[in-house]
RNA sequence: GGCGAAGUGGCCGAGUGGUCAGGCAGAGGUCUGCAAAACCUUGUACAGCGGUUCGAAUCCGCUCUUCGCCUCCA
């Protein structure tokens, strides 16, 4: 099956072309740094991860743009409130510019340890003030937009397919309901800024041809993904939030300057709940990620939001980020098992599991299921290892190469051989490993002359020192565990 | 009010018009000195009401409920 792919934008699924055959463009819109990132950043974040491991596992080559927003934009309607990120300066008592590097810093700390790969660029609004000004000015060129006292607002009206992404293509009708003033500089109420006039003490401030200001949110989008992914690009991802205004306004400001499409596969990841109310900042529902990592392994978190799709609301609690936690614990003693078992002769394909999983991920990226193809793998392979004759060396390195290829290459829920983790790292000290391997020796002789008191005082106070310890067909197999 | 999404067994969560999702939790069992793990067995779930059909959780209609967007937002 090739892979498919739901577009927002026609509201179906539909095959997977890209514009230049074998390489994938993708643009992902990414956060605006004035805060540490939360819960729903990481389930944006990671989804869109393995959209382009995918991608790239399929042998697309991928050229993945997500950019930072590190101009501050408005906090409450378009066109009034205060700067987010001078608002945070000015709480934190320092300049904008250290408050957008900071929590830029912070936000790629967190993705890391999400195990989300960094995009290949990183562009930052401040970093491209011209090419924004260049597609203003081409706006104003193609009477598609107007200057009115320093700001240069979109004229909605010249674009006729306004709304055709999000469905509201009646701006009257609109207008009706909308809790947003009208401004009367604006010729009509659904215009939006392109570019804002820098009030008296704004701190982020830039040259234009119409004097000192700042761009508006949607035009810093238009310019990065067509400079460095050129006037079409394949996949445009973002959270549903974003659909509108943000991204009509894009595809509004972007055709109309190239009258080329913008983007040929819309997608639209969607929302972390808690107790079924959307998770976010304005509302003091928020999960911090780093409050988070505190008490859980971050890749239980990656795992607990691939374990539903993209499109569906994810809903945050105790109980089944605890139910992540265990299955991804039985994933890793497969893959453990795996490595510790001693070659036998029973046969295993893992082919079969690979066209699952494929099939799975090629069907708009349906992560849950092709985590149900793991688990059907896991279970089938502990099943094998059970039985007397156990598994040959070629099924064994097979088995693992399945596992890290689809649990570790594409999903990122397992370390991939050779990649040391927290664990492995502190494992792999020898003094440590050569005390423990002692003990578990001195506890094997224990247990052959039947004295269990010493056996399991030995089990017991290893456990207390964070290494557990269990029997298994091959002998005692040890590990740490994570701080709890 | 407008636009959109969704309601699946104790919980999470896939899915197709007619044999199985899967995970977690629970129960029983195998194995084990004991643990743990693993494996086996175990749950007649598809919001409600109509309709189409030989047959619908899956298609259609209506009703109820929830959520998102319409203001910054992943």
């Amino acid at each position: 099956m090739a892979l498919q792919i739901y577009n927002s934008l026609t509201r179906k699924k539909e095959p997977f072309v890209p514009v230049h055959p074998g390489i994938v463009g993708m643009y992902v819109c990414g956060p605006t740094v004035y805060g540490h990132a939360h819960l729903g950043h990481a389930k944006s974040y990671v989804s869109f991860d393995v959209v382009a491991r995918w991608l790239r596992q399929s042998g697309f080559r991928v050229r993945y743009v997500q950019n930072i927003t590190d101009v501050g934009h408005l906090t409450d309607d378009a066109d009034e409130g205060e700067d987010k990120i001078s608002r945070q300066a000015r709480i934190e008592k320092t300049d904008p510019m250290e408050i957008a590097q900071y929590y830029t810093r912070s936000f790629y700390d967190d993705m890391d340890r999400l195990g989300v790969e960094r995009p290949n660029i990183a562009p930052t609004a401040t970093g491209h003030i011209p090419e924004q000004i260049a597609l203003i000015e081409e706006l104003l060129k193609k009477g598609h937009a107007y200057e009115v006292n320093g700001n240069v607002y979109y004229s909605v009206g010249s674009f006729p397919e306004y709304g055709k992404l999000s469905g509201r293509t009646d701006q009257e009708a609109l207008q009706s309901g909308t809790r947003v003033e009208t401004r009367s500089e604006k010729r009509h109420p659904s215009d939006f800024a392109l570019w804002k006039k820098a009030e008296e003490g704004h701190l982020m401030q830039w040259r234009s041809p119409w004097g000192m200001g700042y761009p508006g949110w949607h035009v810093e989008c238009s310019a990065m993904s067509m400079k460095y992914l050129g006037d079409t690009v394949d996949i445009h991802g973002g959270g549903m939030e974003n659909k509108f205004p943000h991204h009509e306004c894009e595809i509004a400001q972007s055709e109309a300057a190239t009258g080329k499409p913008y983007v040929r596969y819309w997608m639209h990841n969607n929302m972390v709940t808690v107790g079924g109310i959307k998770m976010g900042k304005s509302l003091k529902n928020s999960v911090n990620l780093k409050d988070l990592f505190r008490t859980t392994d971050p890749m239980v978190i990656r795992f607990f939001i691939l374990q539903s799709h993209y499109r569906s609301p994810l809903d945050f609690s105790e109980a089944t980020i605890h139910a992540s936690s265990s299955g991804l614990e039985k994933m890793r003693d497969t893959r453990k098992r795996l490595l510790q078992a001693v070659p036998g002769i029973g046969i295993f394909d893992a082919d079969e599991f690979r066209m699952k999983f494929g099939d799975a991920m090629d069907d708009d990226f349906n992560t849950p299921l092709a985590v149900s193809v793991l688990f059907e793998f896991s279970k089938t392979v502990n099943s094998a290892l059970d039985k007397p004759e156990g598994l040959s060396s070629e099924a064994l390195s097979d088995a693992v190469a399945f596992l890290d290829t689809f649990a570790g290459t594409v999903l990122g829920i397992i370390a991939p051989a050779g990649e040391p983790t927290a664990l492995t790292e502190a494992k792999s000290g020898k003094a440590l490993e050569k005390v423990v391997a002692l003990l578990l020796d001195m506890r094997s002789e224990a247990r052959r002359n039947r004295d269990f008191t010493l056996s399991d005082r030995i089990r017991n106070e290893l456990l207390e020192a964070g290494i557990e310890v269990q029997d298994t067909r091959d002998g005692a197999s040890w590990s740490l565990k994570a701080e709890s």
